[in-house]
DNA sequence: CCGCATCCAGTGCGATACTG
DNA sequence: CAGTATCGCACTGGATGCGG
């Protein structure tokens, strides 16, 4: 595993390599709205494994943009959220949800746009073609 | 083949999932300087196939970001350029490197880091941990 | 509740060779 | 020059089950 972060050098492809990954962008669009703890996030990301969370959690911590607390009292609990490295991609997260907005505008695709709230998704999986 | 785009609903992803790829991010940048002809991109990007380069500029292509253009004197001549939704881009793509550089910075990794101009990837490849 | 270990399918992409 | 066809590998991420 150990998500190595032989990142690229072109500072472009370096960002897309820490923002990209099936639920990396979700997650920090919720982690925006403050900490959360594993369950919480795995409540409000349906479709998602618990496995996988973690996984990305990892490599979000592992680049710098998350950080992992375990809770003084319950040892048993842990608190996830943003570094300020972490928040300081909130301006790109908006414009990437903005330009996201226009493309699909631009390519009269928007029934199938969700409201950025619902984060809840309702599994695509095999859904090709 | 067929690139399908089931593009996720939301709109991060949706955006994530047109930019996201190993090169078209690159070919993006590299098309923001003008139309260029596919030869040129093959010179521009050395460590780029040319068969990956097509398949790139396909999907972008499908999604809307890059317009094929068979030349009008020499028919083995081809131009890809940017469409408006492409470069409409832009700002995005400034954006992603700025942070990227940000990025680097932070985690005090500037050496690794190219500049944008420096197109050519001397292939890292198998290059983990 | 949190996280890890396995297993496994899909696929992205690189190498190479061939066609018009 | 532009594009296609094949093959192969490595990686991502989904399902499930175990352990602290």
């Amino acid at each position: 595993m150990t998500i190595i972060k032989r990142l690229p050098g072109l500072p472009i492809e370096r960002a897309l390599g820490v923002i990209s990954g099936r639920w990396k962008a979700v997650i920090i669009h919720v982690l925006l709205r403050g900490p959360k703890r594993t369950c919480e996030l795995e409540q409000q990301i349906p479709s998602l494994t618990q496995k996988v969370l973690i996984q990305q959690l990892r490599a979000l911590e592992e680049h710098g943009l998350v950080y992992r607390k375990v809770s003084a009292d319950d040892t048993r609990c842990v608190d996830y959220g943003l570094t300020p490295l972490g928040l300081s991609l909130e301006p790109l997260i908006v414009q990437l949800q903005k330009w996201g907005e226009h493309h699909a505008e631009a390519l009269g695709d928007t029934e199938r746009l969700l409201p950025c709230e619902a984060v809840v998704r309702p599994v695509p999986k095999t859904a090709k073609k």
